[in-house]
DNA sequence: CCGTTTTCTTGTCCCAGTTCAATGTTTTTT
DNA sequence: AAAAAACATTGAACTGGGACAAGAAAACGG
């Protein structure tokens, strides 16, 4: 059950098998069907969650109802939104499981008295945030200069299990084109 | 010299007298001429560095020499590629100074040791990218559902004392439209 | 204060990507 | 296994914003 996140954390930081113990002592295991929204736009995200099985997809959604994808986020990922996690404010985005997931989850105040605890996390969190931003910042470039074919194709490379598992108008929403014209861009791919 | 920056840590954490003064004492002061590039795509950016007077932008540019603005940063704000300075490895941004500038940098290896000798500040470090990264999450959901004019509406709005201190060409560029079509926005606007 | 460089404006033409609509295909539900 | 729902494809018509060019206006250095 712990064998995917302390890996995770192993990764990061060195912890003593008393501190491991007890990060584990303090995460929610649970199970949540596909198709679930995890948390709705204007609600505050209580949770910070390890994906142990399964696929999330985070999201906004504008006046006009069309939504733009901001993460998916499949088995050794975090998803969250921290800025309404952290400052107890309503959130502006959307998160839903687009298959049935195993979560391992911290609420605030068990992530709060975690830190206190186990200091050392501070910086796994802070390098998890700091990836996420550095990330982010090359795909805002990569959206604005690149053309629909090319971010397409960065995106198959870049995450070539994810079109396996997602429907193809996610993708879609997720390079910020409409769902009809990544079927044509992949069409005229296929006939290269 | 450190009234800025020390306000500035105040409202994230709370630090002793000592500890404040051992921040201080660790932090470089630099002065740096209008049009200096701080970093350059490939170089390692060795440097985190708090504006104490200036405007400096971070920005990319792709292989037609088109650039696209990361930010802005006037007084009050860290300025780094976190990416490059963290993990050391080459940067893929800019960044130039656009007014002549009073910076309070780190090194890598400073900010090692600061966060050791004061591990509070890890907290205000992780505050810090975690706002960076919400904000940054937005304008990439603005940046592709919204249209140039609202964009253009948007930036003058949060950021009213910019379009004072720096080109407008540089402004296009950061809300991914070209310097022409942002002037043709603005005349339009102005008729209404 | 004058010449040079940088920035801003305006016009014309053009295209990558959108919208709408219709049809086909796959998945889910019962 | 049938019906319904969700998803994907294709085509035709349209448009927001880009590219290029040329001139006007600021800003800047000597």
């Amino acid at each position: 059950m712990f064998g995917r996140i302390n890996e995770y954390v192993n990764r990061c930081v060195t912890l003593s098998a008393e501190e491991l113990d007890y990060f584990n002592s303090v995460l929610e295991y649970k199970t949540v069907a596909k198709k679930t929204i995890l948390l709705h736009e204007g609600d505050i995200c209580n949770f910070e969650a390890f994906i142990n099985k399964g696929c999330i997809r985070t999201y906004y959604i504008n006046e006009k109802a069309i939504e733009v994808t901001l993460q998916f986020a499949i088995e050794d990922w975090w998803v969250s939104d921290i800025a309404s996690f952290h400052d107890h404010k309503p959130s502006n985005m959307f998160i839903e499981t687009l298959e049935d997931c195993e979560l391992l989850t911290l609420s605030p105040s068990t992530k709060e008295n975690l830190l206190v605890r186990v200091p050392k996390l501070e910086r796994m969190f802070r390098i998890m945030v700091q990836r996420n931003l550095s990330v982010l910042q090359n795909r805002l470039f990569k959206t604005i200069v690149t053309s629909a074919e090319d971010k397409y194709l960065d995106f198959i490379k870049r995450y070539p299990t994810i079109p396996q598992r997602v429907a193809q108008h996610y993708i879609a929403s997720y390079l910020g084109i409409s769902p009809e014209f990544l079927s044509k861009t992949r069409t005229r791919l296929s006939k290269k």
